[in-house]
RNA sequence: GCCGGCGUAGCUCAGGGGCAGAGCGAGGCACUCGUAAUGCCUAGGCCGUGGGUUCAAAUCCCACCGCCGGCUCCA
């Protein structure tokens, strides 16, 4: 007989080989443990022990005990549908587990679900999860697995049993009557699972392909207590509430009008206000910083994409060509060809590097009509772009000093929390390797001397150069792709761009493209998420409005005041309507006005205003000089 | 682009083969009011667009457009 030992905390038991891990767990009186982990492998309680190794048992409150159970929940899922819509009818994709929850690609043969449906499918997961069936887990051979599953009309299990690798075992999980190949772990029994509730339904390409059938994908949400459950809900319930496009309605902001054309953009006076503020902010910023504006055109010859490579690279992206004196001309996608025209039109000595052309760049892209979204993902928007051309010293100067800079905007703007990533060479590169070697240590070094914490994406890069990509986390917790930072070995060379050295010859520069919003539609899109709307004072488009208890009696004083402010720099709004005060308030409140100036018979007489503040409710009565003084020193600290 | 859902008043939505509806908003009138909704009246509609079925279509069918949730895409 053979034996293994198996390690299990302190204790330590020799067994017979194939023993499983519940039974070990047992033997040691471990109760209430739903799987195991090994490192950072997690094993289910079936896992028969084939070689010495040292487990820890794994119970409700570790967090890996999550992703056992979400994964059991799948399985409970596709038993339901199977139960539903009988076991022929529905052949499985693939079912895993996500970050709150799970999911299960499935085809119903001639069904569509509806969300109707869920409600169904979901009382037959809780009857299932009710009757606790017992969980098993089977290995076969390669073989065998494919007989079970063609004989069962598993397609898409099939495709899944051939393209596992030679060697690795082919397991099979099942409870009551179902079966499904599954490389596990799974909790012992549908019983000891966690609260859980299916979402939505949507279609999903087998194997993500789109040139596969697309699948049913049931997504389903999973915690361990009803409250987390609950509070997900509501998570979900607070960024519907904050969702921009909402928003960008009820505060007039934007406008995507179906006549003008879908992910196109129009700003309304009060976004446009709000737009001017930040790019203002941005071009003060950026004039501080060294850099010089640029404006360039929304169109270029076809010639200039040929050369920049856009044409072979990125047309699917780009709008369709219009044809002037028989010249082709593209809507620009991108703002680099211009900006390289500008670093060409006349010789470069080293001593005028770096040099750092930004530009509130409008471009546009097509994107696939399923995939547009309010401002987030839109046709045209406009990039805070800049290239940065440098010598091979300065680059790592440079990087940082961009790190450092995108760091303190996005703080300005309220956020304080960021995810970096670097992305490195891809197998496909351009660009010698001492190239890439140079740019990836100025990225890693800047970035660790930034303080941040970072995440290598390996071969993530694109062709043409590595990046940094910076993510902010907003109030309720979610990341943003914004800020990138991306060396470009690319342009320089198709363009030919030199600098003449100290050595009086001709070097290539090294090129940096970089965004600190990424596109100011999005930006303001984060903004507004990020805020539920209630924008900081400095970026309120109405930042004080003025009521006159009595419009007939007070409304003189109240356009003095209003007349005032304005004179200030100050975006005040007089609402003199004929409706009672309370309700115009109300109105103001729910237009998110950080400021509300009340003026009445006590007011008018001691020239004074009654202040109520959004966040801070009724601050009484003060002068005109002090509210302004306020207001300005609120504004300049961008509160 | 693909799968599914949805397009009705400025907004949010009800109606679902037989007279086009509500609340909010807008305009008017009255109330003269002090920190989140005063009351009454009025106007407002190609029921997304085009075709079809039917005596009759907002309603049923088809196509298209747009939006929403995903997938895919995001050199």
């Amino acid at each position: 007989m053979e034996t293994v030992i198996v390690k299990v905390g302190d204790a330590q038991v020799q067994v017979e080989r194939g023993t499983t891990l519940g039974a070990i767990f047992a033997s040691l009186g471990i109760e209430g443990a739903i799987g195991a982990k090994t490192g950072s492998e997690l094993l289910d309680l079936h896992t028969p022990v084939k070689e010495n190794m040292q487990v820890v048992p794994l119970f409700r409150e570790d967090p890996e005990s999550l992703e056992l159970m979400r994964h059991t929940l799948s399985h409970v899922l596709a038993q339901a549908l199977k139960e539903i819509y009988g076991y022929e009818r529905v052949r499985l994709g693939t079912g895993p587990t996500t970050e709150e929850g799970f999911y299960y690609d499935v085809e119903v043969e001639g069904h569509t679900l509806s969300s109707e449906d869920l409600l169904l499918v979901e009382e037959k997961m809780r009857e299932i999860v009710q009757r606790d069936f017992p969980i098993f887990r089977k290995e076969l051979e390669r073989q065998e697995a494919v007989e079970l599953f063609s004989k069962m009309g598993e397609k898409y299990k099939v495709e899944i049993i051939n393209r596992i690798e030679e060697g690795e075992t082919i397991s099979v999980y099942g409870q009551d009557g179902f079966v499904d190949l599954c490389r596990g772990p799974h909790v012992p029994s549908t019983g000891m699972v966690g609260e859980f509730k299916l979402t939505h339904v949507a279609g999903a390409y087998w194997m993500g392909d789109s040139s596969r059938p697309m699948l049913q994908r049931i997504y389903g949400i999973a915690f361990w207590d009803k409250k987390e459950l609950e509070d997900r809900l509501r998570f979900y319930e607070e960024a519907k509430k904050r969702d921009h496009r909402r928003l960008g309605k009820e505060l007039e902001l934007f406008l995507i009008d179906e006549e003008v054309g879908p992910g196109l953009v129009i700003w309304l006076p009060k976004g446009a206000i709000l737009r001017k503020t930040l790019e203002d902010y941005w071009k003060e910023k950026h004039i501080k910083r060294g850099y010089q504006l640029v404006y360039t055109p929304h169109v270029g010859n076809a010639n200039l994409w040929r050369i920049s490579g856009h044409l072979d690279y990125y047309r699917p992206n780009m709008f369709s060509p219009m044809e002037l004196e028989q010249e082709e001309y593209f809507l620009k996608p991108m703002n680099c060809p211009f900006h390289v025209a500008i670093y060409k039109s006349k010789v470069r000595s080293y001593r005028e590097l770096p040099i750092k052309l930004a530009e509130l760049g409008t471009v546009y892209r097509y994107e696939m009509s399923g995939v547009l979204h309010g401002l987030m993902r839109v046709r045209g928007f406009t990039q805070d772009d800049a290239h940065i051309i440098c010598t091979p010293e300065q680059v790592e100067q440079v990087i940082e000093e961009t790190l450092l800079f995108a760091v303190e905007v996005l703080k300005d703007l309220g956020f304080e929390d960021f995810k970096v990533f670097i992305s490195t060479k891809p197998a496909d590169a351009i660009g010698s390797p001492e190239q890439w070697e140079l740019a990836e240590r100025a990225l890693k070094r800047a970035v660790e001397h930034s303080g941040l914490d970072y995440q290598l994406d390996e071969g993530g890069g694109a062709f043409y150069g590595p990046k940094i990509d910076v993510k902010i986390r907003d109030a309720i917790g979610r990341l943003w792709q914004c800020s990138t930072i991306q060396f470009d070995f690319n342009l320089p060379e198709r363009f030919d761009m030199q600098y003449v050295g100290p050595d009086n010859r001709r070097h290539r520069p090294y090129m940096v493209h970089r965004a600190i919003f990424g596109s100011i539609e999005r930006f303001v899109g984060v903004l507004l998420e990020h805020y539920a709307g209630l924008l900081p004072l400095w970026l309120s488009p109405v930042q004080v409005k003025i009521l006159a208890v009595s419009p007939d009696k007070h409304g003189q004083y109240a356009r003095q005041v209003e007349a005032q402010l304005r004179d200030r720099g100050i975006r005040v709004e007089l609402d003199l309507r004929e409706d009672r005060l309370s309700a115009r308030i109300r109105d103001a409140e729910l237009q998110k006005v950080p400021y509300v100036v009340v003026v009445g018979d006590r007011e008018l007489q001691t020239g004074s205003l009654s202040v109520r503040g959004k966040k801070e409710g009724n601050l009484g009565s003060m002068s005109l000089q002090d509210f302004t003084r306020l207001l300005l020193e609120k504004i300049d600290k961008k509160e």
